[in-house]
DNA sequence: CACGATAAGAATTGGC
DNA sequence: GCCAATTCTTATCGTG
């Protein structure tokens, strides 16, 4: 309570500073990332498409083809046609 | 220059109201959006889903068709599998 | 659900319509702020300081009570008390 | 392109292994972080609190550029000359 | 464990 | 036509 400065201080400053840190190295990654994109882009890619194909990748087929389920559901309640294959 | 308060901050306020009017009743709107959603989703609806159908129905068919073919043509050239349908 | 098929369709419809029709509302608004700001600019205001202008007043409430925040935050993270308001 | 198919897969495959790599990474650090943070909340700190202070130191600096730069918006908005920066 | 809130990420839009 | 900025979406996290 009364330890202005003192030990809940210093620790709270070092959880900071550790947390800020690795926040900045997140950030760098996240940049890398980004070049990454715009070179693909510059070498002629889609980008927009290039991300659903990263994205796909992770996902577990099960998963994919739950979410394409209920999709196909909605589409035939509302009398469109099956759903391409947007997932 | 040297009027404070004078002709061209009379219409610079002016501007400025409205445009904050309108974004005012903008937010209303998406506000609005938000609660068909959420009402949605209390009878049962997957809002992800819905979302996805909304998207779709705004997009032309062309438009759709396009961007399926080139996520085939990319997901060939990985060697993985037509898109979604795995089966 | 007590429909053939798995999706209650009417609802879905239902649904389906007043978010499209909320979001043509909201796309005419949007117009109207372009409109207001081409406006603005046949009048001879700059048109993207004019934007930072609104966007900036926007914010500035926050920041003033974000500052006030992290005081607060700060001494209950250090378990003292803020100056009065420890609800 | 000089593939018979129409996308070149060396090149995207590539970019695909690249960006999963990073992202590869990325995810490493996120985990560190809840690590932090699961560590501060072990030795009695308020995690919400921490982000909350993490967040708002993040925000700050800009906080401050945007206060001075209101002023000079309004001048130069108005025909008028700003203190000294008048770039 | 579902819900709501917050933050990260992605996509569209507007300006140069 | 590209880059930047806003806006929309998705995912994570804390809470009841």
């Amino acid at each position: 309570m009364s330890d202005p400065g003192g030990v809940a201080g210093d620790q709270l400053r070092a959880f900071v500073e550790r947390i800020e840190r690795l926040e900045e190295e997140k950030k760098v990654i996240s940049d890398d990332i980004k070049d990454v994109y715009a070179e693909a882009k510059g070498t002629g890619f889609d980008v927009k498409i290039l991300r659903k194909v990263i994205s796909l990748r992770k996902k577990q087929p099960h998963e994919r083809e739950e979410e394409d389920a209920i999709l196909d559901l909605y589409m035939h309640a509302l009398g469109m046609n099956g759903p391409a294959n947007d997932a």
